[in-house]
DNA sequence: CAACGAGACGGAACGTTGCTCCGCTTGGCA
DNA sequence: TGCCAAGCGGAGCAACGTTCCGTCTCGTTG
């Protein structure tokens, strides 16, 4: 499950070290030029970029998904955890889904392109999609099922098609001074309070 | 503006015949293969379901979006004059604005794949973003207007953005039974109405 | 009716991408 | 030091959008 995140410890997996720095430096070079570019970035440029050969990012990362997997798994997981603490925190579950959600708008709309991806029907990218949802919607599920719990929403909302709905209106967001996507997605929470 | 409607009058713009047929042609062969693959089939299938050249594609409809205009052109104009007819026949403004939010949703979900090309920044694709804001944004704007002053929304609501964030969640509507889009507009727009 | 030329036609060709495959290089062990 | 599998690089193939130009045909004119 994970591979890339070795401290300082024992041994790791990968046999070559050389291999290991590649794929090092590979994290490094996707992450720079997915902020320049967008995730759609033609590999060679991140292969450009990195300074290894095309070959050498399709042997670490079989998919385009599993690159950009591994360059945000860190995010993906603070947002994760983030649910639980947040409904800890906050004084109502409404409000701790509103910040998270509030979370996960922020992340998506600072990654170029990312939302985009997320929702593409485009086979190859289902890794994707399949680590998202499973790392996000038992926390986003959670959330929901406190809020209707406490009675501050209506019940019949379904996590996926939440997040969905949210990943969709994040989509575009930047190099549109026009559209807010933030505002939009407020305003599809104030949809979800229970009438009345 | 327009020559592709010409009835039963006088003659038309294009000199030869042929090249008329063509485009009558190609206007049927594009409509079934949208249906069929979605507004982003490729070029050459078009051509081959149309029998012609690529050459005869590209000098007709120089992007894709003029051939994407051109084929849903109808169904725009309807959806645009729905907007005051609504507002003439609807008891309020605001089920006005949503029962004709709820046209252009249909709209949306029953092309494969056009909400994704309307919204993706896609150099090429701007004669078509172009068209249908200049088409349907005075409609809705006129609506939410009317809306916003029977006091029934909030009125900083832009129609732009409204447009926009109804566009997005309509993308992969279609090929994915988990999410419902319809269900989400009706969320985003429950979100519009006034605080109490 | 025949010749002619403007305009339309077709598809070969080019550039850009995603992805694969194979000969070469090199790290690490004996 | 020598060996060899793991790792590497990039040439190569396929799919696509787009352009370009030689050919063909419609409609007119003599």
């Amino acid at each position: 499950m994970n591979d890339s995140d070795e401290g300082a410890g024992h041994a790791a997996q990968s046999k070559r070290k050389d291999a290991r720095r590649n794929k090092e430096t590979l994290l490094d070079a996707a992450a720079a030029v997915f902020v320049a570019s967008g995730v759609e970035a033609p590999v060679r440029d991140i292969a450009a970029k990195a300074g290894v050969g095309m070959g050498t990012i399709y042997r670490h990362f079989p998919t385009r998904a599993d690159l950009i997997v591994a360059v945000y798994r860190h995010q993906v997981e603070a947002l994760a955890e983030a649910g639980p603490a947040l409904l800890a925190a906050c004084a109502t579950p409404h409000a701790a889904l509103g910040r998270w959600i509030n979370l996960f708008v922020d992340f998506l709309v600072t990654k170029h392109g990312l939302a985009a991806v997320l929702q593409s029907d485009n086979a190859g990218f289902d890794t994707l999609h399949a680590y998202f949802l499973d790392r996000l919607l038992p926390v986003c599920t959670q959330l929901i099922d406190a809020a209707a719990g406490s009675g501050e929403i209506s019940s019949d909302v379904d996590a996926y098609e939440l997040m969905r709905g949210v990943g969709n209106l994040c989509i575009g967001a930047d190099h549109d001074p026009r559209y807010d996507a933030r505002r939009m997605v407020e305003l599809l929470i104030a949809g979800l309070r229970r009438p009345h």
